[in-house]
DNA sequence: GGCTTATCTTTCATTTTTGAAAGTCCAAAT
DNA sequence: ATTTGGACTTTCAAAAATGAAAGATAAGCC
């Protein structure tokens, strides 16, 4: 940054627990052991909070580092961070296992929740070293990962903001399906909830033919099993229900790629790379998309 | 460092701060008032503090951050840090100056002790905006910097390791004195105080002439105050005593640079950098030197 | 007295963090 | 419906921090 003149008045609260460390190791070597920090960094960093307290604190010596009365006073007072720094470690330990948010459509969605066990455990031996635990969220809006809506998002294109970092993980089809083949006419969501691009299309290729509608896409389905009209599903999810069958060929204008999309910078964060592999492992198994 | 995968299981407590700061301020406008880190700064550690806890501590809107549940929870939590920090703030304020170690010989000491009112004041409105006091410590071994015995040393030449800083501020002349021309014989330090040059030259050629030795350079100068024999003195120093009077010309042998050196690091501290003005300044005075 | 060991400091290449400037997005105002 | 303003995120060049390796120093041991 800028070369400005900064008194630094306020050394780093790290700093201070990494005295304490020194303090209690009775040196750098003792402190690099408890801490895992490396000497030159305890040295420069005992050295900085020196400086910047403008109080010597510790006596060099070959056989260590010894405190000097303002070293030994502050340590006394130093006590009140450490506890506090220990209540919040304790703290977090009650919740160890980080959350990661994954948005996809509907189907999918309902795919990876019934699917999830194969990949993810949560007995001991079976966890990954990464605790993680998904937080699934039914969305077919273009969630803001930017903004951190979602840490993954599953979509039907690649992404193109060059902020985000995306995998191809499968080729998607459409077809029709019903109860049996002579049931006709469709079933689908209200115009104004038609947002996805298989909505679209039936509304403007067979509008005359759609005789019904419902809000939800689980209860759009259930209409379907019950024989009153066809629905237009990824063929993945429709294989699903054994009381549907296909009834239609393969919809072509339909097909599309899936993307698994996260963030560049968080795809490198532990638990986002271990949920992001297991996501990538359900959707790539050629199980989904047949016998 | 090398490329590790490392799982941070411990934010920065510096984070829980700019934590609380984005709290209390509704988001990163608020804390970058009140902490003085700017906002592309401040995202960037509320991300890694929530990627560290595994936690969304924030829905992020165009109306600034707002607390989650578990950023609620975290919040009550911290509470007990922000009291330590404000407890090591209150403690720290109590010494609010930095402490500057000054070595050098005895007669420099002397001569900075005396004279440093000219450059330095308790006054408030004096007071350098970086607020310092001199430790001044008499010495003439090569005090280590590198181990911190010392801010800022005073020698007799320029500093040779690289990690040293100097600045030469004067040319020191030697000459004997005494209390009138007539006073004949030397005192001077036992063989083993005699590490400085003038001890040294004076063994070396005149061994003979040395007729009573003193532990202390102070006493060794009341000695040829009250009569008893001649001392070699830095010229600055015996003109500083009325009642001593210069008896020999320059002694060319014993003559030297004067050299300010610090630490090449430190020197960029502010108290040390005001310290090594100030001392400069003193040092390089023409009044040091003659009428 | 010489050698070995332990501990801290410095070098140097690499990584990480930073902050100004620019970009993005959304709510409020017109 | 459009424009404006506010707040957060990203880019990019610069600054700061890091840690392995090497250097420096002193105490302990033989």
């Amino acid at each position: 940054m800028k070369d400005k003149p900064k008194l630094k008045t306020a050394p780093k609260l790290d700093d201070y627990m990494l005295f304490l460390a020194v303090v209690d190791g009775g040196g750098l070597v003792g402190a690099e052991q408890t801490t895992g920090t490396p000497s030159p960094t305890l040295s420069r960093r005992m050295t900085a909070l020196e400086r910047t307290l403008g109080k010597r604190l510790f006596e060099r010596g070959a056989r260590g580092y010894t405190l000097t009365s303002d070293g030994r006073a502050l340590a006394a007072e130093v006590e009140h961070l450490r506890a506090a720094a220990q209540h919040l470690a304790a703290f977090n330990t009650t919740q160890t296992r980080s959350l990661v948010r994954i948005t996809a459509g509907h189907w999918t969605t309902q795919y990876i929740a019934r699917h999830f066990g194969e990949v993810w455990s949560q007995d001991a031996s079976l966890v990954p070293s990464v605790p993680w635990v998904p937080e699934l969220v039914s969305s077919d809006a273009m969630v803001d990962i930017a903004r951190r809506e979602a840490d993954i998002g599953i979509r039907n294109r690649r992404p193109d903001q060059t902020w985000l970092a995306g995998r191809r993980t499968a080729r998607i089809a459409y077809a029709e399906f019903a109860r049996s083949p002579d049931v006709l006419g469709y079933i689908t969501l209200p115009e104004s909830l038609a947002t996805t691009p298989s909505k679209r299309w039936l509304r403007q290729n067979k509008p005359d033919e759609i005789i019904s509608t419902v809000s939800d896409p689980r209860a759009e389905a259930d209409l379907a099993i019950g024989g009153i009209a066809r629905v237009i599903l990824p063929i993945f999810a429709g294989r699903a229900m054994p009381e549907l069958v296909q009834v239609s060929p393969e919809i072509d204008a339909l097909t599309h790629e899936e993307w698994l999309v996260s963030h560049h910078d968080a795809r490198h964060d532990p638990p986002i790379r271990a949920a992001l592999d297991a996501i990538g492992t359900l959707l790539s198994a050629s199980t989904r998309f047949g016998p």
